[in-house]
DNA sequence: GTGGTTCCCATTGACGCCCATGGTGGCCCA
DNA sequence: TGGGCCACCATGGGCGTCAATGGGAACCAC
């Protein structure tokens, strides 16, 4: 399968890697990814992770909209400032840097989560509780 | 017949497997589905598996939303953050991992129901359960 | 040099793939 | 119509492979 699906909780060791599940690294594969980008979510405290053609997109959206919004300049900041490019090792592990941590509030254990097209760095009991309260949400809905 | 119907039961093994009926197998097979797509329902205590294309259903619903909004971020973290690919073995088991039986309340048996287009793993009292009532409420409405 | 990385190698536990067995129902034939 | 044979399905278990994890040692930057 071609997109980021399900999602799994792994340990950061002692050096403060983590290894990205294989399905991911799979996906990455697949598209010839050698470098990752990653950013802050829009909506959640996590971080993103994709190819670097999800910042072109972004920039894309970002040039279709008036350049003096203040919609246009947060997104702006937020993809260009904030964003970093990370690189996985030999056993596609990455590190989880300050910039992970501090936005996301993951200390030992990380649980990535597929988003389609990108996936997501989250604390796991963040997670859990975002998903289980979506799911309420869209209950109440139907 | 091209669609799922009926219900069975079967029992997990030592290893955590099950037998998919070979009735559904067979409704996959002349689909020629090779990798299943299993999501947790939205109403009952049940995971429900299907072929890919019930995913890019779900795929286009978000689509037609704003990909920023914060509706079309919870319905992904639940489709694609909350559904797997699974697929089966040779002998057309799957393995009853954590993420079914945490949600469905699976031990050592799964009752397998039909619904048409995709179908349900349950938890054989829970689905015998909730049989019995919706036939007692559709009696109550007629 | 010293701290923080990156590159390699080792371990182990889970999972996928394969073959074996038994039970049941259907079908054929007498 | 009854008995027996056969095929298929559910189930059990062995074994090899790979992923996740741990840790040593080289390497780079300050």
């Amino acid at each position: 399968m071609n997109r980021f699906l399900s999602n799994a909780t792994n340990r950061i060791d002692a050096k403060g890697r983590v290894s990205v599940p294989s399905m991911f690294r799979a996906v990455l594969a697949r598209s010839a990814v050698e470098e990752l980008y990653a950013w802050q979510d829009f909506v959640f405290p996590a971080v993103s992770m994709a190819g670097p053609e999800v910042l072109e997109r972004f920039e894309r959206m970002i040039g279709s909209q008036d350049p003096f919004s203040a919609e246009a300049n947060k997104m702006s900041l937020l993809i260009h400032g904030g964003g970093v490019f990370m690189k996985l090792d030999g056993e596609g592990r990455l590190l989880v840097t300050d910039f992970i941590r501090d936005f996301t509030g993951i200390t030992d254990r990380v649980t990535f989560a597929g988003r389609g097209d990108h996936f997501q760095l989250w604390e796991p009991a963040a997670f859990e509780e975002m998903q289980s309260r979506a799911r309420k949400e869209r209950t109440a809905i139907s």
